[in-house]
DNA sequence: CCTGAAACCTACTCGTCCGTAGGTAGAAGG
DNA sequence: CCTTCTACCTACGGACGAGTAGGTTTCAGG
């Protein structure tokens, strides 16, 4: 049973001009390239709201006003329309952080990546719903995509203990630390939305400089209760 | 076609003590109670690995030792059963992080719960995994399930600020950062295990008291550079 | 006007998965 | 031995979604 209607493809109406139905003009075709970035738009915008496994290739096509093979052309299907998508942000918010931190002393670096981050959370929520979620493979390790923005950190957090004689093993945990803190805390101000970004990145870098400031050598614990 | 073929449920064997086909013997039944928390833990263990949308029922009877519809009679459905768990982990945590901050200073009380904490994810993996994942209705609002003990951490500290005269509009900031370290290097953890957790626990004690102690009444910013 | 390539479409196939219908097996009590 | 209640099963219905086959429309260049 091999096209068994005769009428294949889209007619739209009887004859070429005819506006009888008064059908929407179809929208103008579109260059390869053109069309790839309204798919990585629509593509975006419903990840970051079902998730990666909840999302269906047709409600992209969909919102990108196109057909699900078009999709499939480009991008050899949902896995790698994801791929192309977070890989463009990750991108992005590393370009835009490591912009921020170029220069100026410790203290001024910290607080103007933070900002960069919220900056970020703020202007692109999509995106970073996205790098927030779960990996497509969650069975592989990575919680987040922003643990790799961690690991990052620590690289660098690792560089600066060392110089100041600081036990330079601890160094992942402060890094993992300030980006979790980043992380949660845009987290919560994308509903909360109420001190603007620049006085939240103010608190964080006060909190996490005055922490790094004022550490001990060896930290050293409290001691545990009785109880 | 009800019923087309004649032999429905289960023979076992041709007989009844025939022991022909070496069959493993069939494990005994349980009782409502103790098959309902046998299939909360096979359901833990696979919600943690796949998350919620990958995870089918299937994976989960196979792995609980029964067929599907005895998980629809006791939950009702996926999203029943994930709900149970979800709410058997929360509650597990939150006791425990009760518990280790009842008594004793502030720090002391900071560095017993982020232990506490940290406890959980070294001792529960899975349903660290879980609470850390997306919940199903990602459209709703929340990230992870931790965003709700950030709201709770984040209510004992307004009171702290109140009374020590910090700006209160602040607190929620240090609540999640607070939350949100102790989540990530947590996440980090389950993959380094390098160093044990208690040394983790006093980093993070340090670095976020030594952050909150020295803290000006009101944070101001470094400022912006020229460029 | 013609031609060929690029953009785009409809209409499937095939697999998976949630949830259910309707039955069997075993134990406790008469 | 018979009844009955509970635990448990096989087998399906129905929906949905990834990916594909094979056709049609538009447009640039001759």
């Amino acid at each position: 049973m091999v096209s068994a209607n005769g009428h294949h493809g889209d007619q739209r109406d009887g004859s070429r001009g005819a506006k009888l139905a008064a059908m929407p003009p179809r929208a103008p075709r579109l260059s390869a390239s053109a069309r790839r970035a309204s798919i990585i738009d629509a593509g975006r915008f419903v990840f970051a709201r079902r998730g990666y496994e909840a999302t269906s290739v047709e409600e992209i096509a969909e919102r990108a006003k196109v057909s699900k093979p078009v999709i499939y052309e480009h991008f050899g299907g949902k896995e790698g329309l994801y791929a192309v998508v977070v890989d463009r942000e990750m991108d992005y918010v590393v370009r835009r952080i490591s912009e921020a931190i170029a220069q100026g002393g410790p203290r001024e670096r910290l607080e103007q990546g933070a900002l960069a981050f919220l900056t970020y959370v703020k202007d692109h929520p999509d995106g970073f719903a996205i790098l927030a979620h779960d990996a497509p493979a969650a069975g592989g390790g990575m919680l987040s995509l922003l643990s790799d923005l961690g690991v990052r950190v620590s690289e660098v957090f690792t560089a600066s203990f060392k110089a100041a004689g600081y036990d330079a093993r601890a160094a992942p945990i402060y890094g993992h630390a300030l980006v979790g803190m980043v992380t949660f805390v845009g987290q919560w101000w994308t509903t909360a939305r109420k001190p603007p970004i620049e006085e939240v990145a103010t608190h964080i870098a006060a909190l996490a400089w005055m922490g790094l400031r004022r550490l001990p050598k060896r930290p050293t614990s409290i001691g545990k209760r009785a109880g």
